[in-house]
DNA sequence: GAGTTTGAAACT
DNA sequence: CAGTTTCAAACTC
């Protein structure tokens, strides 16, 4: 869009502009507008939700309507054709949804960037149609509505708009994401909701946003508000800025440029129209637009873009994003990787039966595409949650439960294998959330290092062929399973519950599994969705990572060092009594990680050693054992240290799916430390305390030395020593955020999209904090799905 | 493969 | 919050 057109539209008064011809143009355009392509009707399906309620609220002025604009907000995302048709139907009928015509009037323009914002995030999170629309309502989003080139998508009407379908301009594979998007997309939504949702500065500027250059405003605040650390994402934030359109990787900054062009668009186009449809055509369908100048403006950009394909693609990924992000949190991970995939320009053939394929794959891949995709099966995350944060991880189960590709292949490989503090910049946070969720669903929710592990070992190779069950988990267990790779053989609990490993994954159950009346898929993902958040609700972190690594690189041990288990903790300890910790029923052994002082274990003799409830990345404790707890363990500090790089070692190897414990998955997963144990039992006083910033996110606690905390020694045994070993992260600290152990910026984060922690600095580093936040999130499919304010975990 | 053990999760 | 029950993984035979 042109600012100057813009400008001038925006800058015209709301009543001049009805009065002026342009409005009156719009009003006549009607149904005119085609849709470039299924797909683009798709994303703009898609992005209804965020758009449409974004321009809702935009039109609608908060303070004019708050009812309405609360309303909006809980409205479900358009996904659905039917309701695009109703919808269009409807426009103009002020009786059906009054919303939608509020929003549409163009009296209404005045607008809070606050509202916009928040009206996104909103509306991934979970809309019911229903509520304010019957006549509008979808089926909650489900993936499959998704689908861009499905038959539904090619509605014939977009809002009011005629769609014609002959007009598909090449249809744009929304596939194509640019693998920067995926872990950025999750960020940047996250951070979108957590800016949004806490405290956007633009707030102030509500009133003024009409007659306001929007896309500096926009932008301005996006950017101010995202920040992209990774160079990929600089271009788009370029050009965004520049433009106002996103370029790629800034799903945020490009749905919100989009709703802003929407909303100038709509200005100075069609107040009828909703913005999804709109933005969509406003991207990808330079003719959209009415205005002359804008329209040549967007040609221009978009033909300068389109060539490539890439741009739009970019466009149409973030938007994209953006409108699945909450709607089809599973498909993200997915849909994430696969961008991932045709951006690197992978051979289509690599079809990515499952995310543990790909990653096992990813191996073959070159690096830099291992890379990405370590990126994205991070959290996904979730992230955490991550966030997934979490969600991803079902994503990544749904595809294969929806039998599309059966997870056969377990993650041998190391999903971040390459990736190193360095690589953060193809890292996402989620991407490894959530794509915890991501698409995190190679990863495994339970553990999430922020390390990366930096060899990949091919010991992955060890792949899981599962047979039974059985067979499945000591395989997997041995270090090949990936969370895709994960099985249960649950008869009871329906796979709802945390005794189920894929549930407890965040994941869907799939083939490799031999659970009986499994409800844990995507068929029943309003289901898993309730009872994730039902669980949730109980305990936030329930799906969190059970182990923590805090190392980052090289903190703790030296170099090599730092994946080692001593860095690593379980969240809440064991409760061991007669295994000694030396067998899988303790989950710190299964983790490959030592027990520490959170753990109430008795005779434990772990042969990862007790560490002190530090923090994982924090240096390396001397592991204070108890004579009896450890007789393995190095007495001498000294041996205490050698000890931990003996069993750092041991770590790796396990890591590499051989002897050790640790799984493969710990390696894929990155280990991230949960800002509280909610249901950590005990909570003792924590070193943590020390770590953790005062601020919201403390960077420092991020680093790992400032993690660190020098922790008292108690032994577990015997006498349980009730400091608190949880690691700072854990607990929850005063601190509103909880400091997150990710020791390496890098880390993927799981943006916590809820807090209001948001985006805010620039830095990226500073998003530690956001991930730890994110790791609530992370797990919270449910969340997402559900309207249902997120749970603050921060302040739980 | 069946049965037992174990400890987390869930329930009361 | 503590105790008990339920559950499924881990383990043994």
């Amino acid at each position: 869009m042109d600012t100057p057109d813009r400008s001038k539209i925006a800058g015209t008064p709301l009543s001049k502009f009805e009065e002026s011809p342009i409005f009156n143009f719009i009003n006549n355009l009607s149904p005119i507008q085609p849709v470039k392509s299924i797909d683009s009707v798709h994303i703009a399906h898609t992005y209804q939700s965020l758009n449409f309620a974004s321009l809702s609220s935009i039109f609608s002025s908060p303070h004019a309507n708050p009812p309405r604009e609360t309303r909006v907000l809980s409205r479900p995302p358009f996904t659905d054709t039917t309701k695009q048709e109703n919808f269009a139907s409807n426009v103009g009928e002020s009786s059906l949804c009054s919303e939608v015509s509020d929003a549409v009037r163009p009296s209404r323009f005045t607008t809070s960037t606050r509202g916009t914002y928040s009206t996104c995030s909103l509306n991934e999170a979970a809309v019911d149609p229903s509520d304010q629309c019957p006549s509008l309502h979808s089926p909650f989003p489900q993936s499959t509505q998704y689908n861009s080139g499905s038959p539904d998508h090619s509605m014939p009407t977009h809002f009011g708009i005629k769609m014609d379908p002959n007009l598909d301009i090449g249809h744009t594979p929304v596939e194509i994401h640019l693998v920067q998007n995926g872990g950025e997309r999750r960020k940047i939504l996250f951070a979108m909701e957590a800016g949004f949702q806490g405290n956007h500065p633009h707030e102030l500027n509500k009133d003024e946003v009409v007659g306001c250059d929007w896309e500096s405003l926009i932008s301005d605040d996006v950017e101010s508000l995202l920040i992209f650390d990774s160079s990929t994402e600089s271009e788009a934030n370029k050009e965004v800025g520049e433009k106002g359109m996103d370029g790629d990787g800034n799903s945020l900054v490009s749905v919100l440029s989009n709703c802003t062009e929407n909303a100038d668009h709509q200005q100075t186009t069609q107040p009828d129209i909703s913005l999804g449809a709109f933005v969509h055509n406003v991207n990808q369908d330079p003719s959209m637009n009415l205005n002359e100048d804008s329209r040549k403006e967007n040609e221009t950009d978009h033909a300068a873009k389109m060539p490539s394909g890439t741009c739009q693609a970019q466009v149409d990924n973030h938007q994209k994003r953006g409108m699945h992000r909450r709607c089809l949190v599973f498909e993200v991970a997915s849909v994430s990787k696969r961008n991932m995939y045709s951006d690197l320009d992978l051979n289509p053939s690599t079809s990515f039966p499952s995310k543990g394929k790909r990653i096992c794959d990813s191996n073959n891949l070159e690096p830099k595409i291992s890379r990405s995709l370590c990126a994205l099966s991070g959290i996904g995350l979730h992230l955490n949650t991550l966030a997934t944060t979490s969600k991803d991880r079902m994503a990544n189960k749904e595809t294969l439960s929806t039998g599309k590709q059966p997870i056969s292949i377990p993650c041998s490989i190391d999903p971040f294998p390459s990736t190193t503090a360095e690589d953060n910049s193809l890292r996402k946070p989620f991407a490894a959330e959530k794509d915890l969720r991501l698409g995190g669903s190679e990863l495994d929710p339970q553990i999430i290092s922020y390390d990366a592990p930096k060899d990949d070992k091919p010991n992955n190779s060890e792949e899981l062929n599962q047979g039974s069950p059985k067979k499945k988990r000591r395989k997997s267990e041995n270090g090949g399973e990936s969370e895709g790779c994960k099985r249960c053989n649950c008869k009871k609990s329906k796979c709802l519950k945390l005794y189920c490993e894929c549930f407890a994954a965040g994941v869907y159950c799939s083939e490799p599994c031999s659970c009986q009346g499994c409800f844990n898929k995507p068929i029943h993902e309003e289901t898993v969705l309730a009872t994730r958040k039902q669980i949730e609700s109980r305990n936030p972190l329930a799906f969190a990572p059970k182990v923590i690594r805090t190392h980052d690189s090289g903190l703790d041990m030296g170099d090599d060092d730092k994946k080692t288990p001593a860095s690593a903790r379980h969240k809440r300890g064991c409760n061991c009594k007669k295994s000694n910790c030396l067998k899988k029923y303790c989950e710190c052994y299964q983790g490959g990680v030592g027990c520490s002082i959170n753990c109430r274990c008795e005779g434990c003799k772990n042969l990862y050693g007790r560490k002190d409830g530090i923090l994982p990345g924090v240096e390396i404790e001397q592991v204070e054992k108890e004579p009896d707890v450890c007789e393995k363990e190095i007495e001498s500090s000294d041996d205490v240290q050698l000890h931990h790089a003996a069993n750092v070692q041991v770590d790796e190897h396990h890591t590499y799916g051989e002897v050790l414990p640790i799984t493969p998955y710990q390696h894929c997963r990155l280990s991230v430390e949960m800002p509280f144990s909610s249901s950590a039992k005990p909570t003792r006083p924590t070193k943590l305390s020390i770590g953790r910033s005062p601020g919201l996110y403390g960077f420092h606690m991020l680093q790992k030395s400032e993690i660190s905390l020098p922790q008292p020694k108690f032994e577990k045994n015997g006498s349980k020593v009730y400091e608190d070993d949880t690691p700072a992260i854990l607990k929850p600290i005063a601190s509103p955020t909880v400091g997150v152990n990710i020791s390496s910026p890098n880390r993927k984060r799981v943006s916590p999209p809820h807090n209001g922690v948001g985006p805010s600095p620039p830095n990226r580093k500073g998003c530690r904090k956001l991930i730890l936040k994110s790791i609530p999130s992370f797990p919270s499919l449910t969340v997402d799905a559900s309207n249902e304010s997120p749970v603050n975990y921060s302040n739980s």
